[in-house]
DNA sequence: CAGAGAATCGGACCATGGTCCGTTTAGTAG
DNA sequence: CTACTAAACGGACCATGGTCCGATTCTCTG
């Protein structure tokens, strides 16, 4: 377990500059405006920097890659996210069996993603995805989850195999390409959990 | 199941014109070369054509993109993958309960990812990754297991959702990034797949 | 062999993500 | 207010995947 638990660094350097705090929130605003406006699929980074009154290379330096600024857009929705997990209701906060919040937990992500595939694909793009907090959040929750469920397994490489399940890239392939609908999508990852994670036994006799 | 199963073209047309064919032969050779010889990921669409002796318009009229390309590179031995799956030695091939056919199944894939992750990971990007005939197969072939060991099962989503457990671009984090051993990951296959799939029992009393 | 016509070729061109570095500016000390 | 420094700015620049279209080459027919 070489993976201690860090919050994400959300918030900036509180000791920033403050035309580089304005020039943080312009980009964000612009870009939260762009994305949402024509998906995030159809704006390029020098659009954003444009609309946001700012150089490319001020851009960049901020948020160091089109993925990272996809992540920073959908940073509130995450942080949201994982107030609920951690501290909100059962299912999907604690206090429900794990099988449960397992499956909480995922149609919570597919109803992210039917709202927001295009963005969460961004910024799931690049080699940022799997070292992104939001990411490594998520595979802690899953995996703790899984231990909790069941001690003697491997939750490491299980919990990565079930998020896998719901990527962003996957997601679209099968919710437009394939045209299944967001019920099965949902069925489908219930069903996954079920089988990978045995109901706990109240008590064994 | 809105799949009809289609065997991979990877013959070209037959009727093709003589340049034409010696030059897709060129730009294989010569991208199957700079692939091994400097790694996937670092080499251009234009070396490859320049050591082909190819102009660049031509490359891509024969392959349409990078992803393509590399696809092809790796058709030849994925070919002798879906030889040994449809009519190999069990537990790939047929003959072997479900389960160790999956297992099985998982594990050569692997082992191919061990030593060609980076151009796996090259015709894995963009969306013709679940397109791309070598995918379907995948698909169909364990979505066939699946059902064969539990009829009631949605095996269409379950089958999409094991596949993702094996993406080229998880593999590269896991075995590079965090460092887990080729056998864990193969370990942790094998428990994926005993926990979804139920062994079939010889006879139910 | 010659001519026609379609298929192919190839490199100039484009869009876009990302980098670099000379210039500007916010903060601070005197 | 001025001078100074470190930080931030911004747009020219680069690399690369992918497109376009006039020039070329193959093949077939007579």
């Amino acid at each position: 377990m070489s993976d201690p638990f860090e919050l994400p660094q959300i918030e900036p350097d509180s000791l920033e500059r403050a035309d580089a705090a304005r020039n943080r929130e312009r980009i964000l605003c612009a870009a939260r405006r762009l994305f949402t406006e024509r998906g995030a699929g159809c704006v390029s980074m020098d659009e954003i920097a444009e609309a946001a009154g700012v150089g490319k290379g001020t851009l960049f330096r901020r948020f160091g890659s089109r993925a990272s600024l996809a992540a920073a857009v959908l940073s509130e929705r995450e942080r949201g996210f994982q107030e609920d997990i951690i501290r909100g209701e059962p299912p999907l906060g604690p206090g429900a069996p794990a099988d449960e919040r397992l499956i909480a937990f995922g149609e919570a992500l597919l109803d992210t993603l039917e709202l927001h595939s295009e963005l969460l694909l961004a910024a799931e793009t690049g080699p940022v995805r799997y070292t992104h907090p939001a990411y490594r959040v998520h595979r802690l929750h899953v995996m703790l989850l899984l231990q909790e469920a069941d001690p003697g397994c491997d939750a490491e490489m299980l919990a990565e195999a079930l998020l896998a399940a719901l990527g962003a890239e996957l997601f679209i392939h099968q919710r437009r390409a394939r045209e299944i609908p967001l019920e099965r999508m949902k069925q489908g990852w219930r069903e996954l959990v079920r089988r990978t994670v045995p109901r706990a036994e109240p008590e064994p006799v």
